[in-house]
DNA sequence: CTAGTTGTTGTCTGAGTGACTATAATACGC
DNA sequence: GCGTATTATAGTCACTCAGACAACAACTAG
């Protein structure tokens, strides 16, 4: 039996503290999540986020990285970038009892069909719109916390190179912009993205490497520089302001 | 006793959980934070962040005002926002055992000096400046939190309504103005602010009174707009940039 | 009444953005 | 090969916005 006492001030409420993870990748040109069919009550058969408990001596963000090679065989190298999103800690949020939840995001270039393992009955890859738009009950309360990674995700491709994130390591210009369309859903003009991108200093690499192959002009591929913060930041045009005039003589 | 036993899985670690508040406020034209100095070990007599425990059917952001309210007497209408954080569960963060604590940060407006309460021996008002320069170390992993809670502060005033958290009901532009200045520590010029703010749509709304008494033109007084996040943002200039030309004829 | 102080508006200039056009460099069908 | 489709990247233009600064407004202090 693990089951420390805690042995501080003796009446102090002590509980189960998790980690749940909003994985997120762009597949097929639409920002999606990674989920887990639950394979244990509560919930048993809901899709959830995947998680777990944090152990003796684990921190947290180990935790994170632990769970998510559990269940779903990412490994931490696979990861491009995780970081902590927010802490759950409603009374009621699950069943069996209090339990405080620590949600991370995790950003993965695209990969191949995850596989379940550890409490997982299944492990899939889903676009978020679909788990939004659906009927599709999450388990406990992690549709809010995918609603919270989902925002913090959009709002961070503005002033942040996180984007990159979602690449892999070589990428070229348009599965950039790809990224932020996909994550954004809108379209970007292409001439204008590469010139802003281009002159945010930090923010790609060239590399001494062309796209071959493809249909179209081969495309220069770049690696992430090492700006964090992008300045200034890509905004997305907030208010759709209407055409100014697209009459011609 | 409280020490209720956890029910699920019988090898689940459990803890005890915590909340400590970045409280920060503008005060002289400084940032500045709320500091309590501890009045029980560890770290007894050393300066802290306020916080406590959450108990059982509280949460998490019940927990932080009702801290607040314990240790510093500020009730939770005199709050301008409160908003969490981030969690720090490090294994060794706290000498007494594992404990994971959430952090909130909380803008109130200038408020008298605090009356200490609970745990707290002493409260005080503390300029951020001089708690990261001097070599007074804070208690736990405090000096963290309270790093984490400025930067955080420092970016949401680019792009969200926060400033007027630090202002009262009621307050001008250069009020405001001041808040900016003290949280990013560079002037700003008072006629392109004023321009900025006002073509910021949904961040103040006029209201039917100015001041008087002071020295000067009396200035319009404004309240809180509706909106939360700035399109387009306040952005501070990141670089400064040497000046284009100071040569006069 | 005058000087000083602060609030608010206006003007100018350079930089950035969105919409769009033009050119470059490849694959593909013939 | 040769044109054509396709994509990458460079350039243009009009507009907006930010920073520097000047100008004017409306009060207080003396």
């Amino acid at each position: 039996m693990t089951n420390k006492k805690i042995h501080p001030l003796l009446n102090i409420l002590a509980m189960p503290v998790a980690v749940d993870l909003v994985v997120l990748t762009v597949r097929d040109n639409a920002l999606s999540a990674l989920m887990i069919r639950r394979g244990i009550a509560p919930y048993l058969g809901q899709w959830a986020l995947p998680g777990g408990f944090v152990r003796e001596g684990e921190c947290l963000e180990d935790a994170a990285h632990r769970e998510l090679a559990e269940e779903t065989g990412i490994k931490r190298g696979r990861v491009g970038h995780i970081e902590q999103l927010a802490t759950f800690g409603a009374p009621k949020r699950d069943p069996r009892g209090r339990v405080v939840s620590v949600a991370y995001i995790a950003f993965v270039p695209d990969l191949p069909e995850p596989k379940a393992g550890g409490d997982a009955g299944e492990a899939r890859i889903v676009p978020v719109a679909s788990l939004f738009a659906s009927s599709a009950k999450l388990a406990f309360d992690h549709a809010e916390i995918l609603q919270a990674g989902v925002e913090r995700t959009r709002a961070k491709l503005e002033y942040t190179s996180l984007a990159a994130a979602f690449c892999g390591k070589r990428f070229t210009i348009q599965a950039l912009r790809q990224i932020y369309e996909a994550v954004w859903g809108a379209p970007l003009d292409p001439a204008n993205f590469h010139r802003k991108v281009m002159k945010t200093p930090g923010f790609v690499v060239a590399a001494n490497e062309k796209t071959q192959g493809d249909s179209g002009r081969p495309a220069q591929i770049y690696t992430q520089g090492d700006a964090q913060i992008l300045y200034p930041p890509l905004l997305r045009a907030s208010a759709a302001k209407a055409p100014k005039k697209s009459m011609k003589p």
